[in-house]
DNA sequence: TCGATCCTGTAG
DNA sequence: CTACAGGATCGA
């Protein structure tokens, strides 16, 4: 289920209250998840604690003493939190970080796309090397996406979503920046204008930081996902918010896309 | 730079 | 039953 507002929403609870506490013991439930690492190697974590936690697009870095670093990824259906007592955990648990204090660090996923690898700490910059700029990082400036946009001639949606040179857009948000921006997301980015441009820069940052909020609070009360308003995605033949159009949908590199014929060109 | 693929769950 | 799901990697 996760975007980025979604794995910020996850790193900010898990800065409440995960950090401190030392690893008593690590059970992986199933060893994919640390693939294509040996599952064995997750129990190198026994015995640090958690010492600072980082999002770096949407990498969550879970980073310990003695230099050792976990990486998790939560994909399409993971989820990471801290639960009151470690034997309480529902099924769908891959990974389960025991704390000395009886708490438990829980990794669920149930399609088993997401993944949690121990690294030290030295080695997670240089594999996250390729990983883009952040959208709400200060490097994230007007100037840079209209430079990298000017070299990519693929379709905008598709360039959004690549994670490299931007790292954190997915699915929702890419089609809601595109529509907020009024741009077709099939759009070759290097045909848009800078006017457009600037208009899609600032509307990534805005659908992303409206969206934050309500990841947080749809993670503080488990079980209640309500869905948030999205103004084109997942509306297909519903009127466009803007001009009454019905929304389309159509596929691209394997995902659906939904836009406004008539707003976005 | 693309489609196929990894998995399971759920909606239609 | 099929289609699809908020992701990213891999091989051609």
């Amino acid at each position: 289920m996760p975007e980025l507002p979604e794995v910020e929403a996850v790193t900010g609870k898990l800065r409440m209250t995960a950090i401190g506490a030392p690893i008593r013991d690590v059970r992986v439930l199933r060893p994919r998840a640390a693939h294509p690492q040996s599952p064995d190697i997750l129990k190198d974590a026994i015995g640090h604690c958690i010492e600072s936690i980082e999002r770096r697009g949407k990498n969550i870095l879970l980073h310990l003493d003695r230099g050792l670093s976990l990486r998790v990824h939560l994909r399409m259906a993971g989820n990471l939190e801290v639960i009151r007592d470690h034997r309480l955990h529902r099924s769908a648990v891959r990974v389960l970080f025991q704390f000395a204090d009886g708490r438990g660090l829980v990794f669920d996923d149930s399609r088993m796309l997401g993944s949690v690898n121990l690294y030290e700490t030295w080695e997670v910059s240089a594999l996250l090397g390729g990983v883009g700029v952040d959208p709400l990082s200060a490097e994230f400036t007007s100037e840079f996406f209209v430079r990298v946009a000017g070299r990519s001639s693929r379709p905008a949606k598709l360039f959004l979503m690549a994670q490299s040179p931007i790292s954190g857009l997915g699915n929702i948000y890419s089609a809601e920046a595109l529509f907020q921006a009024r741009i077709s997301p099939v759009k070759p980015m290097r045909l848009l204008s800078r006017r457009k441009l600037t208009s899609l820069h600032a509307a990534i940052q805005e659908v992303l930081r409206e969206a934050i909020p309500q990841a947080v609070l749809s993670y503080s009360h488990p079980g209640h996902h309500e869905s948030m308003g999205y103004r084109v995605y997942d509306r297909e033949g519903k009127p466009c918010v803007r001009c009454r159009t019905p929304i389309v949908r159509m596929h691209q590199g394997g995902r659906s896309t939904y836009y406004c014929r008539k707003c976005q060109r």
